[in-house]
DNA sequence: TATTTGTATATTGTATACAAAATGCAAAAG
DNA sequence: CTTTTGCATTTTGTATACAATATACAAATA
């Protein structure tokens, strides 16, 4: 018999602050003041605390001894830093997907993107992105390794980088995810990790390029 | 001038746990009683409670709602999948120090290994594990990149592994670390990832052979 | 006017109190 | 003898209280 988890205040709570951050009611550099916050979720401090620590575990706070805790800010150099981290991450999570999952898994990760083939003219791009989180966090979930997802929860905050519109366009990145997952169908997951890698080389480039050109 | 930052009590609490921990005055499956532990560190509730989440992040504690707080037991399957995850890791943090780094910190990780250079007779493994640990933090200190830095902390679990005995002879491991170091200070960082991603998987080897023992 | 000092207020960090749930165990039922 | 039920005890989860620190702002000083 399966016991049923009665779960603690402290994971609805993170579930709340975490839309707040990601979808800017919570401001980037803002101040979360535990009371202020606590009264508005209608909770004490101590489950907020966990659920802010949480957070911070997952980069998308910061905290700063004796003086609260912040949304977290990112530098152009910190996204970058977070990109090599993915790379290694989802380079691992393809092999591991190409040699433990079934083809039926492989199959989902296709049908992800079906609604964006057989269109004609430009590809919704909000969409588009959602789809594109969803294939990332399937794949480290068909990878059936726990320890590497909880690792590639700290990149999350790329959802930030990419609402920020700062990812490459749809029709570009498309064919890209098709290939790689073609390669995972058959069996191939050297090929698999080669692409993926060229696949988030892209787009740190598309960063680099951002820094040059603030330091010029 | 730099701020002196005013630490919390979470802090030296969760670097005793730790230290419990990893030496086994807390055993793997023991569970934490929070008022026992609290009483015992003279403490209350609230910031041991942080410490044990801080735990929990680098995997070394594990939560039941509702039941406690465990330390935790690793099966063979967790290890190797913490063994995937530091291959990803590692080969990234090599790539980043050839990239990165200075010849003076190369040198300096090159130095951790010179007391087992010119010696004759067996190496102690002991004083072995311990400088091979600090290899592997140097290294991702060096890389440089915090964000990596941090996840590297969730396969921290590793020491316990080794602790356990479940390493390879030193002789093996030392001429492996040094042709790793040497690719470095060539500046060859593909050669080195690769040096290091078979380094990794000799070991991986091992707990896949003691897996298969098991499931015989 | 610009800078420092002093004081009131706000906020964090820690301890404690209390309710809800889990655990252990003895008595009752099968 | 084994299983179930009920109750006392323990332990967790949450709220709150209180002390230490940080912040803001007005008055004092240069």
């Amino acid at each position: 018999m399966k016991q049923i988890e009665h779960s603690s205040l402290s994971k609805p709570i993170y579930n709340s602050l975490k839309t707040m951050i990601l979808e800017k009611e919570l401001k980037p550099g803002e101040k979360l003041v535990q009371e202020k916050l606590a009264a508005q979720l209608g909770v004490s401090r101590t489950p907020l605390m966990q659920a802010l620590q949480m957070l911070e575990n997952e980069l998308l706070v910061e905290s700063v001894p004796r003086r609260g805790m912040f949304v977290r800010n990112f530098s152009v150099d910190e996204m970058i830093d977070i990109y090599y981290c993915r790379e290694s991450i989802e380079c691992m999570a393809v092999r591991l997907v190409t040699l433990r999952a079934d083809q039926k898994d492989i199959k989902a990760l296709h049908q992800l993107f079906q609604p964006f083939l057989d269109i004609e003219g430009a590809i919704d791009a909000e969409k588009y992105q959602k789809v594109d989180e969803k294939f990332h966090n399937m794949l480290v979930k068909l990878s059936q390794n726990p320890v590497l997802k909880k690792m590639s929860k700290m990149s999350q905050i790329l959802t930030l980088v990419h609402s920020l519109g700062l990812l490459r366009p749809p029709e570009e990145t498309l064919m890209e995810h098709l290939q790689i997952i073609e390669a995972m169908e058959n069996g191939n997951f050297q090929q698999a990790e080669l692409r993926m890698k060229n696949h988030i080389k892209l787009s740190m480039e598309l960063l680099q390029k951002i820094r040059k050109e603030k330091t010029k």
